[in-house]
DNA sequence: ATATCTAACTAACAATCGTTAGTTTTGTAG
DNA sequence: CTACAAAACTAACGATTGTTAGTTAGATAT
């Protein structure tokens, strides 16, 4: 039975973040979002802070740990790269708001959570580079620059809550189709 | 003869607004990056405002042009989709501090620019999206939701500037020519 | 009824914010 | 050497920031 008081501020705090960005962000106005004052917030949270580091740290072990399970499985490093833009929807649907945050904001962190959410990135970026290079290298994927390949792919998957958004409701499953289709194979005919 | 030292305070602020973004960026830090007291800044600017609007309608109205002059060539969709992606690459490579600060910090204008951004943003996007329809609809791209085409080429070219730094020098046309590869045709062999 | 717990409140703090006013230093042209 | 303009300075303003302390209202359990 956890505080639910405490999750609705969170959830509160995520979206004004996500429209204005955590500094922009005073607790005030979180708790005007919520119809009280700003000093009863402290009631169920120890900090501004704390709502920061809550958001990011439970979608970053997502990440890590969905990038962990992939990077296990015996299977193509096309399978592979297919599976992280899937993973990366689902969890997109899921967290929207988080990954705006994380995106946007991780910079405002501190001490270790900071450390631990640079080093988590730099580890998923890592893994998945050498799918790239190892799909690369076994002739699967085109031999261009393994950075560019990276980057455009993380960069479109970083990018997909803003997204959903704009659009409306486009059917999950049609996403993830297309949207592996468009990476893996080009728009072109 | 323009006020060089204008154009110092606000390549200082551009620095800074990229690496922590507009709100968390006081006008004593900026101060601080230039050996001054904040209250000297205002011999030459007008205010906080007055950086973040330079920083991001310069950029803005560079965008702008440049698509009103691919979108009215006489070349086929595919193409222009090409010359889109070099702009891209040809414009972050100049302004990547600039693009910074447009992709996050934009909602933080005021009045006219603020209404002004929004517009060409959308107007971007809206001739982007009927390049790829008319590509679609003659044969030339594949037949994938034109939303899914346009945001993934999207969000790969606006965050290219995050990506300049974290890889050294890279020749710019070897990255065209890998990005264009990458982003038309896919990644798989 | 009494005690307990949750969750709100008022009031205030020290720090920092963007900005203004008025003054002094610095460099250059006559 | 003087005059002037550019660009720095000190001092301060009112507003806002995150946060703390102490108190009160309402619900639940004994």
């Amino acid at each position: 039975m956890k505080s639910t008081r405490k999750e609705e501020i969170i959830s509160v705090a995520a979206s004004l973040f996500k429209e204005k960005g955590y500094s922009a962000v005073s607790m005030r106005d979180i708790a005007q979002a919520m119809n009280i004052k700003a000093a009863s917030l402290y009631n169920h949270i120890t900090g501004k802070q704390q709502i920061l580091s809550t958001l990011i740290m439970v979608v970053a072990e997502e990440f890590t740990t969905a990038m962990a399970g992939i990077s296990s499985e015996s299977i193509s490093s096309v399978e592979k790269i297919q599976k992280i833009i899937e993973v990366h929807i689902d969890i997109t649907v899921n967290y929207a708001e988080n990954i705006a945050t994380l995106n946007n904001d991780w910079m405002h962190l501190e001490g270790e959570d900071l450390k631990r959410v640079v080093q988590m990135r730099e580890d998923y970026e890592s893994t998945f580079r050498s799918i790239i290079k190892k799909g690369i290298a076994e002739g699967d994927l085109k031999e261009n620059h393994p950075e560019v390949i990276l980057f455009s792919i993380l960069s479109t998957l970083r990018t997909l809550y803003l997204w959903n958004e704009k659009r409306g409701k486009m059917d999950v499953n049609i996403l993830k189709r297309d949207m592996v289709s468009v990476l893996l194979t080009g728009i072109t005919n």
